[in-house]
DNA sequence: ACCCAGGGTCATA
DNA sequence: TATGACCATGGG
């Protein structure tokens, strides 16, 4: 991303979503330890399935980092067998726990910094940057943007980013254009996700989705 | 039958 | 650093 983003494009891009679309109210969920799980959960995963894992563990009162911890791992991943990649997520979900209560729970989580936050929730195997990112502006409330395919495909799209910028080059030029606000990123990204499932509906299959990796033109709103 | 979903890790070159 | 294999269910 040679040039800085353009904040006034960003923007209306929004702006246009929001007017299509309505706030979304995201990340849906109770708890913020609901919102971690979930974050985890729908990694490569239609959230409709994740939804499914989730009422399993709520079903089974597991849904607490004390109770995933205690629970056999073999029963969890039975539990959360509707997201897929079941026993990979259920070793994750357990490495999340360990981490989350060894480090002290929320209340002490919530006592770092956005970089060093963001830091520790990287080392925990199986949380990656949109995970992370996820947990860190969903469940934290700290102004990160949360950079996922859609957001990519989008923005490349439209001509504002190349599409193969880092991880993290994406996610600072943009907080960077847009400055650091957490009600804005939220919706923004929801927006994003929502549009992108819009468009795979009304046009499934279609060449000219911008979403569809294969697409080979560039779509408007 | 095929494609994809609100990714991440690990082995290999 | 950069690909590729792998994880796996469920809906369109």
């Amino acid at each position: 991303m040679p040039a800085a983003l353009s904040s006034r494009k960003l923007r209306r891009i929004f702006q246009q979503l929001l007017a299509r679309y309505g706030p979304q109210g995201w990340w849906p969920g109770e708890t913020a330890f609901e919102v971690m799980v979930g974050a985890v959960l729908t990694q490569n995963t239609a959230w409709i399935n994740v939804e499914r894992a989730l009422a399993n563990l709520t079903a089974n009162a597991a849904l607490s980092p004390e109770q995933i911890l205690a629970v056999d791992e073999a029963q969890l991943a039975e539990w959360i067998r509707p997201s897929g990649y079941f026993n990979i997520k259920a070793k994750r979900l357990r490495n999340y726990c360990r981490w989350y209560t060894d480090a002290g729970g929320y209340q002490a989580l919530a006592k770092q910094s956005d970089v060093d936050l963001r830091r520790a929730l990287l080392v925990v195997n199986g949380v990656g940057p949109e995970t992370a990112d996820d947990i860190l502006l969903y469940a934290f409330e700290r102004p990160v943007f949360v950079i996922d395919a859609y957001t990519r495909r989008l923005f490349a799209r439209l001509g504002l980013i190349q599409g193969d910028e880092g991880y993290d080059e994406l996610r600072l030029g943009l907080e960077q254009a847009l400055g650091a606000d957490v009600v804005l990123f939220k919706e923004y990204h929801a927006l994003i996700v929502v549009h992108a499932k819009d468009i795979c509906r009304v046009r499934a299959r279609c060449s000219e989705c911008m979403f569809r990796k294969t697409c080979p033109s560039a779509g408007g709103f």
